[in-house]
DNA sequence: GTTGTTGCCGAATAAAAATTCGCTTATATT
DNA sequence: AATATAAGCGAATTTTTATTCGGCAACAAC
């Protein structure tokens, strides 16, 4: 509970990101934890009082970075268009590179230790976006549509988008991602 | 593994999809299973050999019923937007029913059982999908681009508006299905 | 250099979960 | 009705996994 070495508090988090990434949260122990951030299992329990203390916070901590992520660069002078194509490329770039993370974050919210705080703290920090999209619309820039449909449709985008990336049935380039942006642009344009 | 009663074994089926669509595949255990299903826990192993078998099963069952689905009242006379819509449809319904079995399937694949024989075994079932986004663009109906990109936005529309559906954020209506549908048509369409 | 503190470990312990076993009850066959 | 067969159960048993404990080594304070 009360942690010395942040190194060593990264390693573990790192190892548990990456092996969910890889096996879900299924199988995951704290054996396997502890052997992927080369530590003893034991010493696990000097940084987090259980598992599920564990989880939690990594959760929190996944939920966060995100978050900041997407409104990266996201300045007011810029055009509605290219805001929007700056957050669809921000949260395309975090998706393949934080893509443990992101499984993380999707297999933690089908599980028992999803909870309704955990809803409100997502709702929170996705508001600015929200209201982005809200703005686009005022403007006769977006359709009008039910503003979710419009910001489920970018998320969708940019999810499956990640999904071929990943998988390598697409390549990583800047011309597939305007390309594919381009699609989720006509399908949110009034 | 020689099971005579069909309806305890679609009772298991059922009482694990439900659990799994509720806390995930993480805390799910025989006990859970059998107390759901309203049977001993020892009485699972009549049924299947072990949980790893189980898991893996229903895991076939469920996507084979998925791909049936898809292509529901898909016929040839229909031009060619009102069988996509169609398609549209049938995954949203899906998606809305089976809830439980999606939740089920989308864990499986970030799982320990997941293997290359499962991918393929889906890749093989969404071929027909496949095909028809590949006619429609060789009609020079839909957008010339690479093709999984088409399918993946289909797919991540559905995936997005049934989400917004269950949780009560948008009403499960014609009305708002033909709107959802439009914005996805606007991204496929030349 | 002794003493105290801290971070860490390996080996117990405890708790939870999967799987097996022997018996009972139902069902079918003659 | 008698008997064979299958299905189902609850109570073990075994295996796996989380958690605790006692001690060791580094490092600091004095």
């Amino acid at each position: 509970m009360k942690p010395k070495d942040d190194e060593k508090q990264r390693a573990i988090a790192q190892a548990t990101f990456d092996l969910v990434g890889q096996t879900g949260l299924s199988g995951l122990t704290m054996a396997q934890i502890a052997r992927a951030a080369g530590i003893a299992t034991s010493t696990l329990y000097v940084y987090y009082p259980s598992k599920d203390e564990l989880i939690s916070q990594l959760y929190q901590d996944a939920k966060t970075v995100t978050a900041a992520r997407i409104m990266e660069g996201v300045v007011p002078g810029l055009p509605y268009r290219a805001r929007v194509r700056r957050i669809w490329g921000n949260l395309l770039r975090h998706r393949l590179d934080q893509h443990a993370e992101v499984v993380f974050q999707e297999q933690y919210y089908n599980s028992p230790w999803f909870t309704e705080g955990n809803r409100e703290f997502s709702t929170r920090l996705m508001a600015g976006f929200f209201a982005l999209m809200q703005e686009g619309q005022q403007q006769e820039i977006l359709k009008a549509v039910p503003v979710p449909l419009l910001t489920a449709s970018l998320i969708g985008s940019v999810r499956e988008t990640a999904g071929l990336i990943r998988t390598g049935v697409l390549p990583d380039d800047e011309a597939l991602h305007q390309t594919a942006f381009s699609l989720c642009w006509d399908a949110l344009k009034a």
